[in-house]
DNA sequence: AATAATTTTGTAAGCGCTTACATTGAAGAG
DNA sequence: CTCTTCAATGTAAGCGCTTACAAAATTATT
């Protein structure tokens, strides 16, 4: 590996020389400028990313938590952070911190340590105080799909309560009276925000909630196929099932087939985050799209403003609106 | 923050004995490794890693190259390869190529310019020999799901042809003797690999090939779809169809549903690959294997071995077997 | 108790870069 | 022709660590 000292012997300038025309930054002269890069690329030189953030406090990076490594939804995510920042140049260290505290702890210490110039976090599981920590911390970090007191420039987020209104609200303009509803762990924000929506849609529309027509799953699929079991002894005859996921969807649709409903003639349901294979599943389920998309593009542009003085090309948002995507679970009652 | 520096002077000790205690390398008295741990607790210090790598010329981390950061599969692979070097306390840099060989290189030198101790690729796109340069160049180099000649010690494989001939010799143990098959573009290697397995099956059973059956498509769902019409009028009447992927047998499931015939009572469908979304898809689609968790698996084990001496829980092998997952689009005829 | 052997700690030279500051040289002003 | 100015280049001091090697402290040996 040839290093920046032997570029600048082959080319007999200095050191410093040799850095200029890297980060062509300063003034050069055309004609040593062109000795250098003939040096350059008859050596084969490769600049060591290493030395050049111990020396210059930048590297370029920026880390990347996400919850885990698969899925469409942080498959989305990752794959728009990645095309945004490398467009201009940056990198993205992506790390998983599997909803949990310890290791979403440790992998932002990871990103930290390896003095990523920007961190941003999909974290679930830590807390508000320490990601405020972090914030005051000097680092700049942005946080997605979660809104914490006090750091609302930090946060993109979707509207999750409207989307769960969006979601009960179809079925109830769809003739639908009696609607059951798959909800995600309560004690995560999102969940219970759409489990208000859709409580609120139901009191819009005159419609009496009531507690048995909830079944609390965890966003998988298997808690799906659970949840329409439970379901349909804990409050039976509905006529569309709202599921505050995709994932927990095609588990309920594969449980309500085995139950020898038809879909939607017999049973609708409705998803939420309109993820990639949403779209595959047999009847297309009729879903909730959740930006994310947007949401990591629009981080990715913060990141670009804030720390590397690179303009967004669109405003900066932080709130962002769920849509409902009609395709084919939800029939007309 | 603080630097080595402050701890030593907050433990009254020199650089090199915190360097020690770090590392854990050489031997410190148990009265000073005290002290110095009381002082890095004290002062929150955290190693600059940056410095670290320069300085050891280690930076712990492996370079992983993927095609796409979306998607079952690559979830799949990058999911198992951090899980077991993070295990190992060893990290993954990831980035995607795009299956562009500009884009692949470049995602390569980033890997290397970020110095990252082994490279672990899922390249596609790059030729054999810029392999064959960098295995070469002494950084330890691991390919997954490509065989490069000469290079067999570096390679992890799925046996395709196999898999090709397992996908067709189910259809035809079914009692099917008109097999359409879908390709992946044949310029892949286990695009054709795969077709060739396809091809074989049939010979062995005494069925002659017939051109018009292959349908080549792009391993996406919409060639899926596009095949599936197609053949309907280029090779009318077959009862199964086998699909290089299973991303184009779920397009082929909506464009056979769409012209109304039912699975798998009056056309089977075999995938391959067996992503996680295949199971979601109704009905549920029976499909071949892609060991990518074992093969990923292997590679991260390779690179414990044989670049930080961390002896492999499992004997290294570079051969994998594909596996038919029968499920419910193959019918019985 | 004196010396040798061994363990523990310190010193200082890098790792490959960036960058403030100093130097040089050429052009322009008088 | 000398004195400024300013652009182009060079010098050298770090960035925060690791690690030979040297020195000091401790323990063992006689």
């Amino acid at each position: 590996m040839a290093t920046i000292y032997q570029v600048s012997e082959a080319a007999g300038v200095s050191l410093a020389t040799v850095s200029r025309v890297m980060n062509g930054n300063a003034k050069v002269s055309e004609r040593t400028r062109k000795k250098v890069e003939d040096a350059m690329a008859s050596l084969g030189y490769q600049p060591n990313a290493i030395a050049q953030s111990l020396a210059s406090n930048r590297t370029n990076s920026v880390g990347l938590l996400v919850s885990e490594l698969h899925g469409s939804y942080f498959g989305d995510l990752m794959s728009t952070v990645e095309h945004v920042l490398k467009q201009n140049g940056k990198h993205v260290i992506i790390t998983a911190g599997h909803v949990d505290e310890k290791r979403e702890h440790e992998a932002i210490e990871f990103l930290k340590s390896r003095r990523c110039d920007a961190l941003i976090l999909h974290a679930e599981a830590v807390s508000d105080d320490y990601l405020k920590t972090l914030v005051d911390s000097k680092i700049p970090v942005v946080v997605i799909n979660r809104k914490v007191e006090e750091l609302d420039e930090n946060c993109f987020v979707v509207d999750n309560e409207r989307g769960g209104y969006m979601a009960t609200k179809a079925a109830i303009d769809a003739g639908h009276k009696k609607i059951a509803y798959i909800s995600g762990p309560l004690f995560k924000k999102d969940a219970s925000d759409r489990l208000a929506g859709h409580k609120r849609a139901l009191q819009e529309a005159g419609l009496t909630f009531d507690e048995t027509s909830v079944f609390e799953g965890d966003f998988h699929e298997s808690s799906g196929q659970e949840g329409m079991q439970h379901l349909q002894k804990a409050f039976p005859h509905f006529t569309a099932l709202v599921c505050a996921n995709d994932e927990m969807a095609s588990g309920a649709m594969t449980a309500a087939r085995e139950s020898g409903f038809d879909i939607p003639s017999q049973l609708s349901i409705i998803g939420f985050d309109n993820v990639l294979f949403s779209r595959y599943l047999y009847p297309k389920l009729t879903t909730i799209n959740n930006p994310i998309h947007a949401m990591g593009e629009m981080a990715a542009y913060w990141v670009l403003q804030h720390v590397y003085d690179i303009k967004s090309p669109i405003p900066i948002e932080h709130l962002f609106e769920p849509e409902v995507i009609n395709r084919d679970t939800l029939g007309k009652l």
